[in-house]
DNA sequence: ATTATCTTTCAATACTATTTGGAATTTCAA
DNA sequence: TTGAAATTCCAAATAGTATTGAAAGATAAT
C-alpha cells in the first residue's frame, strides 16, 4: 500500500474509532496526524492536511495538550508554535486511561458508594441497593486494576521486561 | 436518601456515563431502569418511567436484547412482552466488553496489521510504519488481555474464588 | 510605538444522532 | 377467520454536537 493511502486510511479509522468511544472525530484525527508525522506540525499544516478550519484545529490541539497527548514545541527563530505527539504508545494509553478514570470512572464509583446506602426495606429498595452494591464493587475493582496497570513503576517494569525478552 | 431520588440519580448518571463512552443515553437509561427493577417491565412501563416514546423504547429494548443485556420474558396469559435485565454484573461487563471488542477493537487490530506493511523507505514512511507497528502491538495486547479476562472459565473461577473468600 | 504574524474566542451555521408519533404489520384469543 | 392488542417501522422533527470564519487579542520583530 502507498503511504498516502495508508495515512489517509489510518486518519479516517482513528477518527471513527475515537467517536465510537466518545472522543470527537477531529480531535482523534488531529492526534492521528501528529502521531505519524516525523516532524512537529504547525496549526497551518494541520488545517491543510485535514481540511479543517483554524478554530477547529486550534481547539483540538489545545484539548490534546490538555490530555497530555501532544506537546507544544517552540522552534528558535520561528514565530509560530509547532505541535508534536507523544510517540510512546504506553504513555499514550496510560494518559488516556488515567484521565478518563479520573474524570468519569471515579465519580461513578463515588456515586454508587452513596447510592448503596439508600434507606428502605421494600422489595424495590432491596433490588436497588443490591445493584448499587454490586456495581460499586465492580467499578471499584476496575478502578483498582487500572490504577495498578497505569502506575509509572509498573510501566517501567513492563517496558524493561519486554525489552529483555525481545 | 429516598428511593425515588436515588433511582432517579442512578438513571441519570448511568445515562450520562453511557454517552461519554459512545452508548446512547436512552439505551443506557433503559438499561439502568431494568437493572434496578425487581420485576420485568413492559414497554409501557419503560415509556412511562423514562418519559420516552414507544418507538424509542422499542428500539432500545431491542438493542439491549441484541447486546445480551436484557431478556424478553413471556408471561402466561399476558399478551405483551416483558423485559428483564441480566443482573449479574460480571456477565454484564463480559458481554459489553466482548461485544465492543468484536465490533470495534478487532477491526482496528486488523487494519493496523495491514498498515504496518506499507511500502517505502522515506522518513515519513518509516515514522508511519513504526507507529502502525507499535499501535498494532499495543492493541493486540489489549485484545489478548480482554479475551482472557472475559473467558467464561475465568469468570467461573473468579466468581468461585470471590465466594470462597467472602 | 507600529505593524505583521500568529493565536484565541465565540456567535452563527452546518452536521449528526436521537426521538417522536402515526401508519403498517404482526400476534393471538375468541 | 376476525379484530383488538401489541409490536415494529420509518419519515419528519428535534435536540445535541461540532465546525466555521471573522474579529479580537497577543506577541515579537522592526
Amino acid at each position: 500500500m502507498e503511504l498516502h493511502e495508508a495515512k489517509d486510511k489510518f486518519i479516517q479509522a482513528w477518527g471513527a474509532f475515537g467517536s465510537q468511544w466518545g472522543i470527537n472525530r477531529s480531535m482523534a484525527q488531529v492526534h492521528a496526524l501528529l502521531l505519524i508525522s516525523p516532524e512537529a506540525l504547525s496549526t497551518e499544516d494541520v488545517m491543510e492536511q485535514l481540511n479543517i478550519s483554524r478554530g477547529n484545529a486550534n481547539m483540538n490541539l489545545r484539548a490534546l495538550i490538555d490530555w497530555h497527548l501532544v506537546d507544544r514545541i517552540l522552534k528558535t527563530g520561528e514565530r509560530r508554535e509547532f505541535f508534536q505527539a507523544e510517540k510512546d504508545v504506553w504513555k499514550i494509553a496510560t494518559h488516556i486511561t488515567r484521565e478518563r478514570k479520573k474524570r468519569e470512572l471515579e465519580p461513578m464509583v463515588r456515586l454508587l458508594g452513596e447510592l448503596k446506602q439508600t434507606s428502605g426495606t421494600t422489595n424495590e429498595t432491596k433490588a436497588f441497593k443490591q445493584m448499587a452494591h454490586d456495581l460499586h464493587d465492580l467499578t471499584s475493582r476496575i478502578d483498582a486494576v487500572l490504577e495498578r496497570s497505569t502506575r509509572s513503576d509498573v510501566q517501567w517494569f513492563l517496558k524493561a521486561a519486554s525489552t529483555l525478552l525481545r
